[in-house]
DNA sequence: CATGAAGCGGAGATCCAACTCCGGTTGGCC
DNA sequence: GGCCAACCGGAGTTGGATCTCCGCTTCATG
């Protein structure tokens, strides 16, 4: 394991956790969970935190009978609740992406409001996103992978006009030279995902080294070299990528 | 698809997976196919290409039987070449890790020999290794995954050696800030191979504007901060990370 | 060419995780 | 309290993947 080094990156990780946490909470007691009798609201919500537990410890290859287990029901309610192990997976997943988007909304209609010095808007939302995705290390499978249901498709979307909004400002603002495009940002973000999934269980802060690089290298430099290889379009990020085959 | 922008990227692609396609023969008709009949030989060298076919096309998730009929023999045979489905997949991660190695050999025994404004050896190493990955994209889960073989371990800490000199030849030429470790290298070739495998459907050469903006991330550059956030030593490269439960 | 050790194919045994079914129980409304 | 729809548990079914077994065939050697 890994001790903490660096600013006060255990505090602000496991703040992030407690939100996601709560919202997990939210999710299941929420409009989701309405017009159950109550003991089934309330097994519905303890098979969200169970699972969340259980794919945070064990990756998404924990069974469902273990999380059944956790959650202290059985097999029969666990389907009753969720028809399939995806829907679970992906309810886990929404409410990880909702707790992105919120941020990415502040974040964004803060604009340009920010004392000189001040990380911009794009950079925290980026290493806001890496504190969700790491409380929730073994949920990312998911997570913008191709074709979800219409109503997150929209959310989606929503998301990356967002960034496109932060990523101008910060262009505005000098934090990031022109030439660098929102597939960019969307390539950097699938990576952070996967090293946060990769090094969760030994390294638990190191994605922020990484993302550290990745937003230095996105900044203006005099004798920086044009990126060579242009994207064509952001058609990637419209569409996102194929459900992990791994 | 992508239409494979930018400089000659496909053709340098086409010649990694030539080279892979060639190193995988040789695997499987060299040192380890020694010892037998000729036809039992032949099929194994057909085992491992009709493998690294199956899983490029169908990730790592490609099945044995699919395997033995690409490959035109039975499921015995392929049993007898290969006691599990997971040694045919580490004999192939073999190859591909032999590639990078000896490409790193070469690339560090150059050492500051190169014309100026032409790409360190670091550079030229990652691109290589971005090359080869995108060339055998599914069969990368077991690609640098804690505890291999002991011989596979020696090979592995020569590279990762070869790696730490390159880097400290690219800081002596101006092409990386002092501050840059071997472990921030690692963490960008972890993130690399992940976003291979991801975008290789879809994007196959966008990897490469990925590793462009890292490697503008380790250039030095006047304003720029001290990245925050400091590893503390080298234990992750050293010791690989567990397996992937994706 | 005769011999047998090594190799071959592929049906089916085995394993494992997701999912179903149903007899018994519980919560909420009268 | 009484009723019943909704809910519960968990043993068992299903499906899909890996791996084994054995009668037949092929290669290499003398």
């Amino acid at each position: 394991m890994n001790d903490s080094r660096g600013r006060n990156a255990a505090a602000t990780t496991a703040t992030a956790t407690a939100d996601a946490s709560a919202a997990a909470t939210a999710a299941a007691t929420g409009s989701a969970g309405k017009g159950l009798r109550r003991d089934a609201a309330e097994n519905r919500a303890r098979l969200l935190r169970a699972a969340w537990e259980a794919f945070a410890e064990q990756g998404p290859d924990a069974g469902v009978e273990e999380i059944a287990r956790r959650a202290g029901v059985g097999m029969g309610t666990l389907y009753r609740r969720f028809p399939t192990k995806d829907a679970l997976i992906n309810e886990l997943s929404e409410v990880i992406f909702e707790s992105i988007l919120e941020h990415a909304r502040m974040s964004a209609a803060l604009g340009a409001d920010r004392a000189p010095g001040q990380p911009s808007g794009l950079e925290e939302s980026l290493f806001h996103m890496g504190e969700v995705m790491a409380g929730h290390h073994g949920c990312l499978s998911r997570l913008w992978q191709a074709s979800p249901p219409p109503d997150q498709d929209e959310r989606r979307t929503e998301l990356w006009q967002l960034m496109d909004r932060m990523l101008d400002q910060a262009k505005a603002s000098g934090d990031v030279r022109p030439e660098v495009t929102l597939t960019d940002v969307y390539l950097s973000v699938i990576a952070l995902r996967s090293l946060v999934d990769d090094t969760a269980g030994q390294a638990p802060d190191l994605w922020r080294r990484y993302l550290e690089v990745v937003l230095a290298g996105f900044r203006p430099a005099p004798g920086a070299r044009p990126l060579a290889y242009q994207p064509a379009d952001d058609s990637l990020v419209r569409h996102g990528l194929p459900k992990r085959r791994h």
